[in-house]
DNA sequence: AAAATTTAGCAACAGCGTTGCGTAATAGGG
DNA sequence: CCCTATTACGCAACGCTGTTGCTAAATTTT
């Protein structure tokens, strides 16, 4: 949730955001965690902790005696008190998934979509499979939302498909408000690749530095964490890292320039070269990394993950190559933790922390 | 100034924050201007006015008649009741700056720094241009503090210089430390390219959006503002824009990579040929508006602004060609509005963001 | 001169985290 | 067994924020 001006209302969702975010990443934890991973008051901390426990979000779970004293009262999350579902919508497939609160995606199905499908029939593919999920775990009044991760250029903010690429029928598309008037449930509509490192983010808690998640499906893309929030640039159209060119020289790309990162690594794997085409693809992580100084970089996307350890050695040899000269400039590579599910699972997370994650002042 | 937790101080100061930077965008405003701009209450707003007003930063200027009613007051930032100094270190020259609240250069100077200089000498050439300064406008009280704007990598948290490119005696100097013992003055240190961008964001006021800085002087170096804020990295390193790869086939960079923007611009500039150095540079300029999405870039740099109409065409025609299909994906080229002077500016306005900016809060 | 309109501020209020201090629950020592 | 030290936790009062309800002031129009 986004608002300008900073009252009583925002103290109260900020910090109670900070100890939801303390309990999805520490599986138990109680109030003298929170008050050294915050800084409140330890009675402020109880404070927000009632509220928490008031709406079911958190609970108690036990005591720690760890010697003399008053023993401790322990809180957990309480996963199944909320849950959102994700969708990622392809070219030719939907996957949809079901997220709890903590992050857990409890059920992922995958159904094909018509060539060239219109709006209507995506409607129809979400709005059939979003009975099936509900069904399975009765979700009545515990449904936060429906979070739409697809290819883009799209408007965020709006809920506005702009003009999918690929896609004939997807110009100017009121995505959101379709669906929301289709489905009777919110919903939030962001790129693909925005979404998987949403996941990324929310699954490592509130910790986790400024990242990427690179996707190789179909086409490169990158979607960034930057600041502690999700980057999607001035017009939702960041993470077009595909089209970067790396070689001057080298052949044209669809977007009519020349030796862009995905055509030079599209000819590499044509040529069947996997190998080639991982350490061109680290090329480009590096680029990224020389620019906006990552500490995370998640590899994903189905291509990619048909030949997993072949990219994460070409890409974490690229980066220990690269950052060699300097002990203090680390950055961790990994294969994104959800697999296939990462961007589904980060749509379904972008609802629920527009809801309890940490709530963010835009100025003016 | 960051913080983690949100307190009733915090809410004072982020909407005080709005306040000022309604009033260093526009000349004059008016209770009802914020009241539009900021969503608060006219009563809220007019007690935030007596703050300010009390503290001595705004002022009454006169009043308005629009015709029927009592008339509005209007009121005006106080330009000269803060100011701060901003240096920036560069291989071979000092620049210092002195910056009012409203962001006006009042005067700058430059001096020659010895070759290969030490700390030592630096505090002493920052001391002797400080005390000019202060002497030229009786600064007494008013003088906020000293921005350093320098060649990285730093780590600008700790203040700590960790091994300047091409300066021999700057290995984890704590220059922050260092020259507030010596100069009696809060300091603060960042990269040039990060100052760079913070001064022309400060002066467009807080609707500037996504922007980059380019800056082409003895390299290539970019300062990001994204999403409200500077955009440091997970080290303090983001900006080595220079250093990414444009062509593979390219030659051998400094860096140990084939193919840098750098090496290949300056390949072109040492051939005399301006305008194809300036297309090289227009490559990299599109790579980042791919990867983030950016509303603004500025040129600037010494040796770019020697042929500043070859670059500024070059990198609007590349943005232009390359935006063509999507009328909506709009970015601004413009050369930086401060000249030679952006990187101190930008030092010394990143000292007035701490007390007079938004203030930022960083989740645990 | 009276009415209408716009601006501004006083006073009471709700809600936040903070502070001061009292209470509950445990382990260890006499 | 009782007392004490220790740790955890909450009640109550407080200071401060923005908000709400209402009154006063200043101006133009009728």
């Amino acid at each position: 949730m986004t608002r300008v001006t900073a009252d009583v209302t925002f103290l109260r969702g900020y910090n109670e955001a900070l100890v939801m975010a303390v309990g999805r990443t520490a599986r138990t934890f109680e109030r003298a965690t929170v008050v050294e991973a915050t800084g409140l008051t330890p009675q402020a901390v109880s404070k927000v902790i009632a509220r928490l426990t008031a709406g079911g979000l958190i609970r108690p779970a036990g005591v720690r005696r760890p010697g003399i004293g008053k023993p401790a009262v322990v809180y957990e999350l309480v996963p199944d008190s909320r849950y959102a579902i994700g969708a990622h919508v392809a070219r030719r497939t939907l996957r949809l998934v079901l997220v709890d609160l903590a992050g857990t995606v409890h059920h992922s199905t995958v159904s094909p979509l018509p060539g060239d499908f219109t709006p209507a029939q995506l409607l129809d593919a979400l709005s059939a499979g979003i009975d099936t999920m509900a069904g399975i775990g009765d979700l009545r009044g515990r449904l936060t939302g429906l979070g739409i991760g697809m290819i883009g250029p799209l408007d965020h903010a709006n809920g506005l498909v702009r003009d999918a690429h690929g896609l004939r029928h997807w110009h100017d598309v009121p995505l959101r408000e379709l669906a929301e008037k289709h489905l009777g449930l919110p919903v939030h509509l962001d790129k693909d690749v925005t979404a998987g490192i949403t996941a990324e983010a929310w699954r490592h808690g509130a910790t986790f530095g400024d990242a990427a998640l690179i996707m190789v499906e179909s086409g490169i893309g990158g979607g960034f964490w930057l600041g502690g929030a999700a980057h999607r640039g001035a017009h939702t159209n960041a993470g077009e890292f595909g089209h970067t060119v790396v070689d001057l020289t080298g052949p044209r790309c669809v977007c009519g320039r020349h030796g862009c990162l995905e055509i030079v690594h599209h000819h590499a794997t044509e040529a069947g070269d996997i190998a080639h085409a991982a350490r061109v693809l680290a090329v480009g992580v590096v680029n990224l990394l020389q620019t906006l100084d990552l500490a995370h970089v998640v590899l994903a996307g189905a291509d990619l993950l048909r030949h997993p350890r072949t990219y994460l050695a070409a890409v974490t040899d690229a980066v220990q190559a690269d950052a060699r000269r300097a002990d203090w400039l680390r950055t961790r590579v990994a294969l994104s933790s959800l697999g296939a599910d990462v961007i589904a699972a980060g749509a379904a997370m972008q609802v629920l922390d527009q809801h309890y994650g940490i709530p963010e002042l835009t100025p003016i």
